[in-house]
DNA sequence: TTGCGCAACGTGT
DNA sequence: ACACGTTGCGCAA
């Protein structure tokens, strides 16, 4: 089932499942009335609250679904690396770059915090959207942005 | 300190 | 074959 959601002024189409979100989807002008409840949802995993929903990653490869697993583990006001993650997913950072695509095709934003993860030296580059929407909600969570980096006090210990 | 070239990863074109 | 939301390394300014 679709549901119509607004998060932060953007809207979105959430496609929930048995009390599953399986896919959320960013649509300038949908026509859905918006569903409170689904939205109040919304709002806990990006303040990394409990929810009564959960959600799954379908679709993509093994290796892509263990990286979008871990980096729903951010927790909200904290950030990571594409390094870290690929370091604590496969114990190697050789998959970096495999974390950059997956954050890339990320099906289920801002559940998974894509947002959060940024380059090891702390300068936050990269993102789909726009830049200035990353920023945003990184310094929404309280997490300073100066000169386009974040200090390392912020990064999480996965 | 900055910059550049490189290899390694999996996916889409 | 190539380009990506990367990274650390070596080596040159």
């Amino acid at each position: 089932m679709n549901y119509s959601a607004e998060f932060l002024g953007l809207p979105l189409i959430v496609t929930v499942e048995d009390g599953v979100i399986k896919k959320i989807s960013y649509e300038k002008n949908n026509l859905l009335k918006k569903n409170k409840e689904i939205e109040r949802e919304i709002l806990k995993f990006w303040k990394s609250e409990e929810s009564s929903l959960s959600f799954v990653v379908e679709g993509l490869s093994e290796k892509v679904r263990k990286i979008l697993y871990k980096a729903a583990e951010i927790p909200f006001g904290k950030v990571s690396s594409y390094g870290d993650i690929s370091k604590a997913v496969f114990g190697s950072k050789k998959y970096s770059r495999l974390v950059g695509y997956a954050m890339s095709v990320n099906p289920l934003s801002p559940i998974v915090p894509c947002h959060r993860v940024i380059h090891s030296n702390g300068e936050v580059r990269g993102f789909t959207g726009s830049l200035k929407y990353k920023i945003k909600l990184l310094r929404l969570e309280g997490v300073p942005v100066n000169n386009g980096k974040v200090d390392k006090a912020f990064f999480a210990r996965l």
